[in-house]
DNA sequence: TTGAAAGCGTTACCAG
DNA sequence: CTGGTAACGCTTTCAA
């Protein structure tokens, strides 16, 4: 066992009261003692117990609060899913999380919920994933000006005043599809390109860093002009389709966004299951069937679940320790697979 | 705050240790009084709080002990950093843990070694990289026999009696490498086989399970002879050579085992950089320099930090609460990596 | 400025 | 078989 409080003050000749005061900077401690004591902590190389710090802060309940979008999406169930799971993890230290569901996305009603969570409810942070407006802006920094601290997930407002951000870094993902396309593309031949909404700064980062990438890397590739299918397997079916009769050749399609069953389906009906190669994003169960179908080539995962668990680990860090994430940016990272190691 | 302890002991009209006692079956405490607390705790939906278990608990020290095999080569440096880090973690939980690295890979010396855990320094758990001989595997048996749980990592003895193995499923890095290969070679090619010691049973496996499925999947793909390289780059580099010699249309180069710095010199020495696709294995510092420079296209990755810190982990579960590892396989999942999300 | 003591939830030891 | 009590390491409150 490392060494303790107790040991420290035996040694200072204080009581442990006074240790705790001295090395947590709590003040009401004289300036001599205090240095004594920081000396005989750093002699002993003197570690905190997490395992008793966090049973002593138990009396001291905190609460948080977080708001997630567009429910519906497979992507942000499993947000979601992380969500509950860190609400889980953390009641027994003392955490107690309120977790609202919006189906859509939209300002006013985020607005809404976040005056819920902080006047009714009182919490003492806040995860969200925010709609880039500038009223959710300033609603953010004035939460964090009055000292609650927010924290973004899975969509970003850089230029607010939140701790952190907590998702995908979306050119790096963008950049790793390009990769991929190149590795499988050798000859080069014919792209086409999917996206969701052209106003979805993801969808839109994801799609710029992958041509520009691919471009750069694969002079051989003709791009061929973006399609959006806002989201909707349906459009995407079409797209797909109208693409192919347009152009027979095509070699593989990327898509940027949510769209990816319908054009599985429009590949399997034209009989190109496998043949031409599919790109898409995350791991959901739809995506992970046609994955294993071989209609997907590859998956790049956003780890979702990551996003909705380690946002409410960061806070209850900051809230307990004064723990500030080292980055500004919590890269989840880009996970790749293929049929073989789903 | 979930239902506690002292909650339930007031509502039965007990003491906490009877509570305690009855709940976690240690015997001296009436049946019937056993029922109603066992009642009791069930409607209330009581949940240990595994913080105040683990505080309690670190008075009653355990011991283990981890060895770490051929300690030199890339993996199993990571492998023993993940233990390093899981004694870090575990030491104010009340575990001790004592890591021994052998150079080599020897079963005199690791019987030697693990006679010095158990009988001079009486470790209660032991987790291993073991040599697969009859001598280390009854020794295993004999651990286990008396009441010392034991893990192996990184590699296996599945027919002793170990808890579990905490490693690679070489099965599926050998096809998830087969997989890459079929969607980089869609015109089929040669393609060259390096393996290191045709003895290592994993290097075996992620072979044969290799060639199998890229037959079934791309029956244009021509697989040249396996080579051994002993998992030395000199060797390494003068098979590459020799193969590129010999069949100057090689696609692709499938690196089972140690040596990838080796292809990467020779392919670079031939101007072929790049235009020859490499699949290897591990993430290691000279690996990703060559993943980086475009050298290696996939880097496969068995997660060796994983391998360092899980078994500790287990051991600790199993000996502070009983909790047996849900598998008996706990595999720590093939990662891919390209230049692009390193 | 400092110390004493209670408390967090659990386990363990010792009397009865 | 059972209860009381101390202990684990730390924080916090209340007196002094």
């Amino acid at each position: 066992m490392s060494v303790t409080l107790k040991q420290i003050a035996e040694i200072a000749g204080v009581s442990r009261g006074t240790v705790d005061r001295a090395l947590h900077n709590r003040g009401r401690v004289s300036e001599e003692v205090a240095q004594r004591i920081r000396k005989i902590a750093d002699d002993l190389g003197y570690c905190p117990n997490e395992v008793g710090q966090a049973l002593a802060k138990t009396r001291r309940q905190i609460r948080l609060g977080m708001i997630i979008q567009s429910t519906e999406t497979p992507t942000m169930r499993i947000v979601a899913q992380g969500a509950a799971r860190a609400a889980h993890d953390l009641h027994n230290l003392g955490v107690e999380v309120l977790i609202r569901e919006l189906k859509s996305v939209d300002a006013a009603q985020e607005l809404a919920c976040i005056r819920e969570l902080v006047d009714d409810e009182g919490i003492q942070g806040l995860a969200l994933t925010p709609v880039n407006t500038p009223e959710i802006c300033t609603k953010i920094n004035r939460l964090v000006e009055s000292g609650i601290p927010v924290i973004t997930l899975n969509t970003d407002i850089p230029q607010s005043k939140r701790m952190c951000f907590v998702g995908e870094d979306s050119v790096c993902a963008g950049k790793t599809a390009a990769g991929l396309m190149a590795l499988m593309l050798p000859e080069g031949g014919k792209v086409f390109v999917l996206t969701g909404h052209l106003s979805n700064a993801t969808h839109k980062l994801r799609c710029t860093s992958f041509s520009e990438e691919l471009m750069r890397i694969a002079p051989g590739v003709q791009l061929l002009p973006m399609q959006s299918c806002f989201d909707r397997d349906d459009y995407a079916f079409e797209l797909t389709q109208h693409a192919l009769e347009e152009n027979p050749d095509i070699k593989a399609i990327y898509v940027a966004a949510n769209g990816q069953h319908g054009v599985c389906e429009a590949l399997r009906a034209a009989g190109l299951n496998g043949r031409v190669r599919v790109v898409a994003y995350d791991i959901t169960p739809q995506n992970n069937e046609d994955l294993k179908r071989g209609t997907i080539s590859f998956l790049l995962d956003q780890r979702a679940h990551e996003q909705g668990y380690r946002p409410l680990n960061l806070l209850r860090d900051y809230l307990f320790a004064g723990r500030k994430p080292e980055d500004e940016f919590c890269y989840t990272g880009t996970i790749l697979k293929t049929k073989y190691n789903l």
